[in-house]
DNA sequence: CTATAATTGACCCGTTCGGGTTATTTTCCC
DNA sequence: GGGAAAATAACCCGAACGGGTCAATTATAG
């Protein structure tokens, strides 16, 4: 008596008919996967999928209405266990991280042929986040530090400082220098970041990675 | 006439005798991949590749004397384009974080197949960034948002228009609420943050994913 | 329907900050 | 060894902030 794995469930976002069908067939034909329903738009995928509750979403970005991004925050909001892997022609660095940031658990770009699509899904499966090789470099890049700005040693030293949240007197005690010496390091900082406040140079540095 | 491809050359470091020697056996006896150099500990590693430049560094993360995390920025420092791929025991997300942050590009647990090694080295060569399953799943979810934080909505909203640089006053003027409500919120907020400024409230809500 | 949480608003007061100006010492590259 | 860049330090002043206390209205959950 076999004893048969239990399908992978797939929904599918695309507005574009050949991709779309192509990929249904795709999941279809393979043995252990299913089609559990396919989407032109947003808005269906999200009443869809609620009530299917398939195992994996393969998610297209540019679609008309609402676009993935979007999509994949609505989505999340109603399941948050639910996998999300996007499918796209945007490799575009804010693209790729809004659409993980809103809860894409990996991302593919089209060309991937159709059995690492296929492979991809069973990662995700597996629990895995699986990416384009560009994608997942993106992505290791975004963590390393920037060195491309404007500061000093010391003044990155001096901000580094500024974002524990300590004030003018208490970083002058942490580096052994006067706050007036702090006070004038944080106003050449500020004219160099083009910010007007402690708060905003925080939010700058630790956003563009300066610290 | 064959046309042969590059070598892939790899430096390797790991201070376990087994482990060393069966990577290198593993390298040099595949077809496409030669053995640079092996190394016990980070600092002869540190010489070794700035003389060497292998494509590739194998990099283990519980070394004796400096660890790999430290190994990886050092060599990062004079070495930026070079790849370092990390091949450890460690799952703990604030190692495998900071060996992001350090510049590894790549990061496999132990257990990893011989043949799935090989294959993350040929990936990074190619611009690529291979993650093991549970690994690569971590550094997608890092990109999430927080929901699991004390604040209301409200709250939330405030402190993100905080995160922008707004002083009190331009806070009120977006959220179309008086300064002094503002103010209430911010205290709120302070307390359930449990810090003392706009800066620490902004480098805790960036660092912590609230926003 | 009621009680609790959330959101809104106000005043006071001492501290900190942001921006302006000026100046000396140290470091490091050419 | 000379000059530029970086790091150090000081003073002033008005604006902004942080913390304290008090209070009203609106949602929301039980």
């Amino acid at each position: 008596m076999d004893k048969k794995p239990p399908l992978i469930s797939v929904a599918i976002v695309e507005d574009d008919d050949d991709i779309r069908q192509s990929l249904a067939v795709l999941i279809d034909g393979t043995e252990g996967f299913m089609c559990a329903n396919t989407y032109r738009e947003c808005w269906e995928a999200i009443q869809g999928v609620t009530a299917e509750t398939p195992d994996v979403v393969l998610m297209d970005i540019g679609l008309p209405g609402m676009s993935g991004i979007e999509g994949i925050r609505r989505i999340k909001d109603r399941l948050p266990d639910l996998d999300i892997l996007v499918l796209t022609v945007h490799e575009n660095d804010e693209i790729v991280f809004e659409a993980l940031c809103a809860g894409a658990c990996g991302y593919l770009v089209k060309e991937t042929p159709p059995a690492r699509i296929l492979e991809a899904i069973r990662e995700v499966k597996r629990g895995g986040s699986p990416m384009s090789t560009q994608i997942a470099r993106m992505v290791t890049n975004s963590f390393q530090r920037k060195t491309m700005h404007p500061l000093t040693t010391r003044e990155v030293e001096v901000l580094d400082t500024l974002c524990k949240g300590k004030s003018y007197k208490m970083i002058g005690e942490s580096l052994f220098i006067s706050e007036e010496t702090v006070r004038r390091h944080l106003k050449n900082i500020y004219k160099k970041l083009e910010v007007h406040s402690k708060s905003e140079a925080v939010a700058k540095a630790l956003k563009e990675k300066i610290v």
